[in-house]
DNA sequence: TTGAAAGCGCTAACAA
DNA sequence: TTGTTAGCGCTTTCAA
C-alpha cells in the first residue's frame, strides 16, 4: 500500500496525492476530497522513512538525558514534548546513565537517524561527542547547565552559583561544621560544579570544609535507599557534623529517611539540604530544604528556541539562564 | 559525505563499504581496515534513514505509555531499554496522557515511522487504534494488563484480581466501611478493572460498598498534592469511612500526606491502601500499604519476547502473567 | 492547479 | 570475497 495506490484510486497523480497528504494548500478541493477518501478507504499509512529520505527532514528531535527514572529529567522531557507535539515532531530519547563515554555512543546512534534538532543535558562531553554534535548540521541545545563555550544554544542555570548560594544560606543559618555528600564527580560535570560552589562559599566565609562522601550512582530507588544508608553510616562516623549538603536530591531524600529510621533527628542532630526539588522532597518528614530547579521550564524553553530555528525564524546562538530558587523547609 | 565517498577513499565498492559498516563477516581483513580508516578519516556518519528505507528495518521500537513522569512507567521503559540496547534498537516513546483518543493519534504518528515492533501499555484502545496496530505488520506487545483478546503478545497482570485480593485483605484486617478513590474510569481501562475487583470482593463478602470519589488526572505532582487534598476533603465529609482503597498510587500518597497535614490519623482514623508501589510509598510516614506492580519486569519480559521475534526465533502469540504482590505496611 | 522526471543514500539480490 | 544493478517510497524541481 503505497502513495501511488492511493493516487490511482483517487484518479490523480502521486504528486497531487502527496500534496494532499502533507496538507499543502495548493490543491483543488475535489482532488483533496478524492485523495482523503481513497486513503481512508484503503487504510493508507504514509511511510515517513521514505519521505524523510527525500525531504531531508526526519521530524525527529533527539533528546539525551542521564536517566528517565526519577522524574527529574522526565519533567524536562515533558516540557520538550509539550512544545513539539504541536509541530508533529517525535522525540527519540537516549539515556547516558551519567556516563560521558556512554553518552558518546548514544549520540552516535541518534545522529545516524538524522534528527532535525538535538537537545542534550549537560555541557561536559567527550571530544568525539562534541565533534558529532557540531557536525550533525542541525541546531543543538545544551540544557541544565551554563558554560562559556556552548556548542550552539544553551538553556540552563549555574550549578556553581546555586550551590554557592545554598551553602552561603546554610552558613547564615548558623551551621558551621558542614559536610558534603555527592554523586560521582568528573571535572566539569554538574556534581563537580556544585561541589566547587560549596567549597567556594566555605572558603569565602573562612570556614574549613568538613569531610565529604561520594555515593555511587545506582538507579532512582537504590540511590535513595542504599545511598541514604551509606550517608547515614557516614554521619554516624562523623558525629561532629551539624549540616550535610547533598549535591543530589536522591541522596538527600535517602539520608533524611535513613536518619529518621535510625532515630537521628533532622535538623536537631544534623541538618540536611538537597539539590533538585523532586516532588518526594515535599512529601517526606521533615520536608527537605533544597535548591529548586526548573526542569520543565528548561525543556520548554529549549524546545521553543529550536522550534523557531526549525521554522527558519532565527539563527544566532542563544544563551538562556532560567535560574533556580532556594526552598527553605524543615530539614535545615 | 556518503557511503560512496568512503568507498572511493578506501578503494573499494560501495557494497564492500556497506558490508564493513554493518559488520558483515564476509569481508577481507584488508578491505575492512581500509574502510574503517577511510570512515574515521572522513568523519562519516551513516544515514540510517536511507538504510531503513532499503532494508525495511528501522531499528526503532515504538513504545506508548500514559506518561513518563512519575517513575511508574519510567521503570517499564527502563526494562525495555535494558534489553534492546544490546541489539542497537532505539526507542521512540509516545505519551497518551491516559486518553485513548490521544493514544490513537500517537499510534498513528509512530506507525508512520515504521517501527520494527510496538509496545503499548493497556489493552483498551479505540477501534481505529486496534486496526492500526494489527495492520502495522510488526509484532505488538500489550503490557500492564491481561485480556482474553490480545492483539498479539501480552505481558501483564490481572488488575481485577489484584484489586480483589487487596480489598479481601483489607476486609480480613477488620475494616468494614470501605470507600474508593480512583482516577478517571473508562469501562475496560485499568482503573475500571481495579474498581470492579474492589466491588466484587465487597459483594462476595456481603459488604455494601461505601461512597466513591473520582479524582481527575493531573500530572504527577498535582495528582499527589491536589488529588490528596480532594480526597482529604472527601474523607472529612464522610467521617464514617474506616478504610480508603485508592486504585492509583499517586492519589494514595497524596491522601496520606494531606491527612498528615490536617491531623487525621492514618491508619487510626482512616486506613489507606494504594495501588502501584512507587518508591515514594515506602518513604512517606506512615509508609503505604499497597499492591506492588512489576513495572520493570513487564518491560523486560515484553522486550525479550519481541527481541526473539525480531530474530525470527518464535512467532506464536504469547501470554505472560507477571503477577503482583500485596505489601502490608503501616497505613492499613 | 497538476504532473513527469529524477533522485534522496542506502542495501537486497544476483552474478562473478 | 567483491561488484553491478536495481529500487525501497517518497518529495523536490521544473515545466505546463
Amino acid at each position: 500500500m503505497r502513495l501511488i495506490d492511493v493516487a490511482r484510486s483517487a484518479g490523480v497523480s502521486t504528486m497531487t496525492a502527496s500534496r494532499v497528504m502533507r496538507g499543502e494548500p495548493t490543491v483543488a478541493v475535489a482532488s483533496r476530497d478524492a485523495v482523503h477518501a481513497a486513503a481512508a478507504r484503503l487504510g493508507y499509512v504514509p511511510n515517513q522513512v521514505a519521505g524523510s529520505l527525500r525531504s531531508q527532514r526526519s521530524g525527529i528531535i533527539a533528546v539525551i538525558v542521564p536517566t528517565l527514572t526519577g522524574s527529574v529529567f522526565a519533567e524536562t522531557v515533558r516540557g520538550i514534548t509539550d512544545t513539539f507535539d504541536a509541530y508533529d515532531y517525535q522525540l527519540m530519547i537516549g539515556e547516558s546513565s551519567y556516563d560521558i563515554e556512554r553518552e558518546e555512543k548514544v549520540i552516535a546512534a541518534l545522529v545516524q537517524r538524522r534528527p532535525d534538532a538535538i537537545i542534550i543535558a549537560g555541557v561536559k562531553h567527550t571530544p568525539q561527542a562534541r565533534s558529532l554534535l557540531r557536525s550533525a548540521g542541525v541546531p543543538v541545545a545544551e540544557i541544565w547547565d551554563q558554560t562559556t563555550h556552548p556548542i550552539d544554544i544553551i538553556v540552563g542555570f549555574s550549578n556553581f552559583q546555586a550551590a554557592y548560594d545554598m551553602t552561603r544560606g546554610l552558613l547564615d543559618k548558623g551551621y558551621r561544621r558542614l559536610a558534603l555528600a555527592t554523586g560521582p564527580v568528573i571535572p566539569g560535570n554538574r556534581a563537580g560544579e556544585r561541589t566547587e560552589g560549596y567549597l567556594a562559599a566555605l572558603k569565602d566565609a573562612g570556614i574549613h570544609p568538613g569531610p565529604s562522601i561520594v555515593v555511587p550512582y545506582y538507579n532512582f530507588l537504590d540511590s535513595s535507599l542504599k545511598g541514604g544508608n551509606v550517608v547515614a553510616d557516614f554521619l554516624r562516623d562523623n558525629s561532629s557534623i551539624d549540616c550535610l549538603f547533598c549535591t543530589n536530591e536522591l541522596i538527600a531524600i535517602g539520608a533524611v529517611v535513613a536518619c529518621g529510621r535510625r532515630g537521628v533527628k533532622v535538623p536537631g542532630d544534623v541538618a540536611i539540604a538537597g539539590f533538585g526539588d523532586v516532588e518526594a522532597a515535599s512529601i517526606i518528614t521533615p520536608d527537605l530544604t533544597t535548591v529548586k530547579i526548573r526542569g520543565f521550564e528548561m525543556g520548554r524553553r529549549a524546545a521553543e528556541i529550536l522550534a523557531r530555528r526549525l521554522l527558519g525564524e532565527t539563527s544566532e546562538p542563544e544563551i538562556v539562564d532560567v535560574g533556580y530558587e532556594l526552598k527553605w523547609r524543615s530539614s535545615a
